[in-house]
RNA sequence: GCCCAGGUGGUGGAACUGGUAGACACGCAGGACUUAAAAUCCUGUGCCCGUCAAAGGCGUGCGGGUUCGAUUCCCGCCCUGGGUACCA
């Protein structure tokens, strides 16, 4: 029979589902392998072709270990929980649990459809109460918890309430809020309960603060930073404006050093790794304290005795000659005397009616104000000027910098703007028209450190600093807590009420704390988030429950434990099975999750670490970014008349330069190979039923554009046409051959042909010219088992590096060769139905059959051993080049000695022709690759 | 601006540690089969100059360098994509 790749297709799906063909064991004497990938948003569009690419390269990865004999991991679940569902849910009041179960259904059967070995008895749902149980559970071990900088570790809260209780706040070395409290031991027990709460949240690892928060008006909610992108939301791309809101943030800084040693034990691609070394923004520098010399005597009480910065270049100290202050720093007004007054609350006006936006663009400005006040340089006991500038962020650092225009861009526009000193500090500095930030040469103007050079000078100012009590060491972070609450429906409860305005858990067995129905999604009418509206929903009569709810990535923080066991009812995952799993030793997906996902996964897995209940520091061994497909638009051109009005007349790509033409996109399901077909296109839609088409070579070619794939452009090509057409064998190893996986690319079906040929080349191997069942049990000759064991090796090199594009193409050579072998000998080709079956599983399967061999045990048959005698050649004919140019092949016995070879190229006189009349200077022979001829 | 990744035929791409640039596939051209079309098969296909062939010239973004030999290594520049940004 011809290769029936529907029929077969259906069959082994099927078949698998029944058998459960790989539904993986937690216990195994096989080496355990976990391979991961991103779980999706079940969004209502379905799937695209886009979305199976990195799926098809994790399959293929499974399938070919557990033919390499280890037992495998490949679970698949749904990120459920989230925004567009809810949105829907406001505009047609359907529940978003609703229409999140049919966008799953969808999803389900479209993965079903191209074969993924998946095992689906463990699958997950961020948004059902059996998980996001678990979700709340984690939630309340890290409100239990505080970080302990001394073990460098998370702890029990009931061990520093132990600490307050012997020893007070003294030698506490924790992550916490800035104003904790200090305290005996006696005071601390002379305190109330609820001032204990109080205290005590400022060190919890989850924690509830007054926090200046991204909010987004149009969603209703608060964003975390990795959510605002350029001053707008992420999803939508509404404006996000910064509001004062108490809300729960996560400690997420106390693991900042962590985060950032991890990194080098992973192996992940090196971009990803940088942005999270960017996001982190580790900074080593020192803190300096400026005795501050107030100019409004009156306010003098209001102001503390110094100004403190923080600066990483500590060493360009005596450089500084004036010190700037963010404008909405606190101690502004009280820096700034009468007659200044004006000028800086002019500067501040203009600063706060800039947007953030403006302020990130726009740096060439440059603005500030001098406040009156002056500062003490502690070691060059110089008075320099206190301004105020729009440069300084209030949040980062002090909120103050000290300015030092030799040796820093901003600084030195600054100063020249406002006709600052500029004082060279490092005697190669060149500062006559920009500042240079060297950190060669010898200091100057320096007082101790001239001479010195950056390593000597900086740690002696940072000794010097540290001796007379002026400053010390500092490392500083960019990143900051991140704001875990949302002011909307769909998500995780938080597992929390309110008793006398301070926060307490539910008790363990009250979990999970149920999502409560509401009459709308929408916030109440004073403002209060959509749980507000749920009738009855209370802790207790005088304990409301907190009505936010947990952000998205609080669900997918730690997803891949769930797998591990993921019917357990009493805990997230067992022991055992977190034991036998450990980490995922390869996860795929985009690399838009670098800062979000990615991070928060790594901080939770760090906690869950650090209170025993996890054993690996870091969750995600290897990590590949599979590249984004994008859409591939096709256009007409619909040619306009003298009024530039259309017409029903549309010309063809190449002709359309005679024309006054408009673009317009079309459907690219009625194009192919760039060629309209224009009978569809007249049905397409009503008003082209009588286009009338100007044709070059008799066809109708389009015009083509990249864009991203998306339904406004028409181009989203969805899978289920690719497979009801070729097959998802031919979709599978189509999507594989387009490139690295790595790489964006757009998507085109230029190529698709040439893959589903390959597949029924392969199928006709088998079979007789009336496509009759037929192998032969004969010996394999030498040129076959070269074919072969090629291959082979190609693959085994090839998924291991993941270049699954470079197999597609070896696995074509291989079947040519075959063909042209006229192969049919059994003992070969059963191998390579076991190699190609990673690839095209489908197919392989029924072949298998075919073959005599068992039904579903291909899955785990053996990847056939490479022998290299087979590839082992006598003979090589060698690239004869001149000067490097390649002129000829000859061929030499590769038992010949370089001295032999040498020897038969200089008594070769049919080479002389090659040489141009020139005398042969030197040979180079490299044995097995190359000679080359040198005159 | 800074940090990454990348620029190879008409197209997608290959060349793994410096050793035959363009594998494989698409497309295109010609041919076979067919009443015809589809499907299938065969041949050719980087560009320029040759009637075929031989031989030659030019070719991996651009300009240099190292080397017997460079898509690969080094220096400078241009372009595309991604990230990030008054972070002191």
């Amino acid at each position: 029979m011809d290769y029936q790749f529907k029929d077969i297709e259906k069959k082994w799906q099927a078949f698998w589902a029944a058998n459960q063909t790989f539904k993986a064991d937690n216990n195994s004497a096989k080496p355990k392998y976990y391979v991961l990938d991103m779980f999706p948003y079940p969004s209502g569009a379905g799937l695209h072709v886009g979305h199976p690419l990195g799926y098809i390269a994790s399959d293929i990865f499974s399938r070919y270990k557990r033919l390499k004999g280890f037992n495998v991991l490949h679970p698949m679940g749904y990120d459920s929980f989230g925004l567009p569902a809810e949105q829907y849910a406001i505009q047609t009041g359907q529940h978003p649990a609703i229409t999140t179960e049919d966008n799953i259904a969808t999803y389900r059967r479209q993965l079903d459809q191209i074969g993924f070995s998946f095992d689906w008895s463990r699958e997950v749902r961020t948004s059902s109460p059996g998980y996001y149980k678990w979700t709340q559970w984690i939630f309340m071990q890290l409100f239990n918890s505080w970080y302990n900088k001394d073990a460098d570790k998370a702890e029990s809260i009931d061990e520093l309430v132990k600490k307050f209780e012997t020893n007070g706040s003294a030698n506490i070395s924790a992550v916490s809020d800035d104003d904790t409290l200090n305290f005996t031991a006696d005071e601390w027990k002379a305190m109330s309960h609820d001032e204990q709460q109080a205290e005590l949240l400022k060190y919890r690892l989850t924690y509830l603060r007054e926090s200046t928060v991204n909010w987004c008006a149009a969603l209703g909610t608060v964003l975390a930073n990795d959510e605002v992108k350029d001053g707008f939301s992420e999803r939508g791309g509404y404006p996000v404006e910064q509001k004062k809101m108490m809300q729960w943030s996560m400690r997420i800084t106390a693991y900042a050093e962590r985060l950032l040693q991890g990194l080098d034990n992973i192996d992940w691609p090196d971009p990803l790794k940088e942005m999270q070394r960017n996001w982190i923004g580790k900074s080593i520098g020192a803190m300096v304290k400026f005795k501050l010399e107030p100019g409004n005597k009156d306010l003098a009480a209001e102001l503390p005795a110094y100004l403190e910065v923080f600066t990483t270049r500590v060493d360009t100290i005596f450089g500084v000659s004036y010190m700037v202050i963010a404008p909405e720093h606190e101690l502004v007004q009280a820096l700034t005397t009468p007659e200044h007054k004006a000028a800086i609350d002019a500067c501040i006006a203009q600063t706060k009616k800039k947007s953030e936006l403006d302020r990130m663009a726009d740096t060439k400005t440059i603005s500030g104000a001098f406040t009156g006040s002056h500062v003490i340089n502690p070691l060059s006991g110089e008075k320099v000027q206190v301004w105020i500038a729009d440069y300084v962020l209030a949040g980062y650092g002090t909120g103050c910098v000290m300015g030092v225009p030799s040796g820093d861009q901003r600084d030195y526009l600054f100063a020249k703007h406002f006709d600052l000193p500029i004082v060279p500090i490092i005697d190669i500095q060149n500062i006559e028209t920009e500042a240079d930030p060297t950190k060669e040469g010898k200091y100057i103007n320096s007082d101790f450190i001239n001479g010195m050079e950056y390593k000597e000078a900086t740690t002696a100012v940072i000794a010097k600093l540290e001796s007379i009590g002026m400053g010390s060491g500092k490392t500083n972070y960019r990143m900051r807590d991140a704001i875990f609450g949302r002011q909307r429906y769909w998500g995780e409860p938080v597992p929390v009420y309110f008793k006398d305005g301070l926060p307490h858990l539910i008790k363990e067995e009250e979990l999970p704390l149920i999502l409560p129905e509401v009459d709308k999604y929408l916030p109440t009418e004073t403002g209060e988030p959509p749980l507000a509206r749920a009738e009855g929903w209370k802790y207790a009569e005088d304990a409301a429950y907190e009505l936010s709810t947990m952000p998205g990535w609080a669900g997918s923080s730690w997803y891949w434990y769930r797998y591990m066991d993921a019917q357990n009812g009493s805990e997230f995952a067992s022991r055992e099975a977190i034991d036998y799993w450990k980490d995922v030793d390869l996860y795929i997906g985009g690399s838009e999750h670098a800062t979000g996902h990615l991070l928060y996964s790594r901080f939770w897995n760090k906690f869950l670490k650090d209170i025993g209940k996890v054993g690996e520091e870091e969750p995600f061994k290897k990590l590949i970014n599979q590249g984004m497909i994008q859409g591939r638009s096709n256009f007409v051109y619909r040619v306009n008349d003298a009024d530039g009005r259309g017409t029903n007349t549309f010309v063809s790509n190449g002709l359309k330069s005679q024309y006054n033409t408009s673009a317009l996109h079309v459907d690219v399901n009625i194009v192919e190979n760039d060629i309209l077909d224009t009978v569809k296109f007249k049905k397409w839609r009503d008003d082209f039923a009588n286009a009338e088409f100007i044709l070059e070579n008799g066809k109708y070619v389009c015009g083509v554009e990249v864009e991203k794939m998306s339904k406004s452009k028409f181009n989203v090509v969805n899978p289920d046409d690719i497979i009801e057409r070729y097959g998802a064998d031919t979709l599978r190893m189509y999507e594989m051959f387009l490139g690295p996986l790595e790489q964006s690319k757009p998507w085109n079906t230029n190529g698709i042909e040439g893959v589903f040929k390959f597949l029924r080349k392969f199928w006709r191997l088998f079979h007789n010219d009336a496509w009759e069942f037929n192998v032969s049990d004969a010996e394999p000759s030498k040129a076959e088992l070269k074919s072969l064991h090629k291959i082979i090796l190609k693959v085994q090199e090839d998924v291991e590096r993941f270049s699954f594009n470079t197999s597609v193409s070896s696995f074509m050579i291989a079947v040519n060769e075959l063909t042209d072998l006229k192969c049919n000998k059994r003992s070969v080709l059963q191998d390579m139905v076991v190699i190609l079956s990673p690839y095209a599983p489908h197919i392989c399967e029924e072949l298998w059959t075919l073959l005599g061999n068992e039904a579903g045990s291909l899955s785990y048959a053996a990847y056939p051993k490479f022998n290299p005698e087979y590839l082992v050649e006598n003979e090589f004919s060698y690239p004869i080049s001149v000067n490097g140019k390649t002129k000829t092949n000859i061929n030499f016995a590769l038992s010949l000695d370089v001295k032999e070879v040498e020897a038969q190229i200089l008594a070769n006189t049919d080479l002389q022709k090659y040489l141009d009349g020139k005398a042969i200077k030197k040979v180079i022979v490299v044995k097995g690759r190359i000679i080359n001829i040198v005159v």
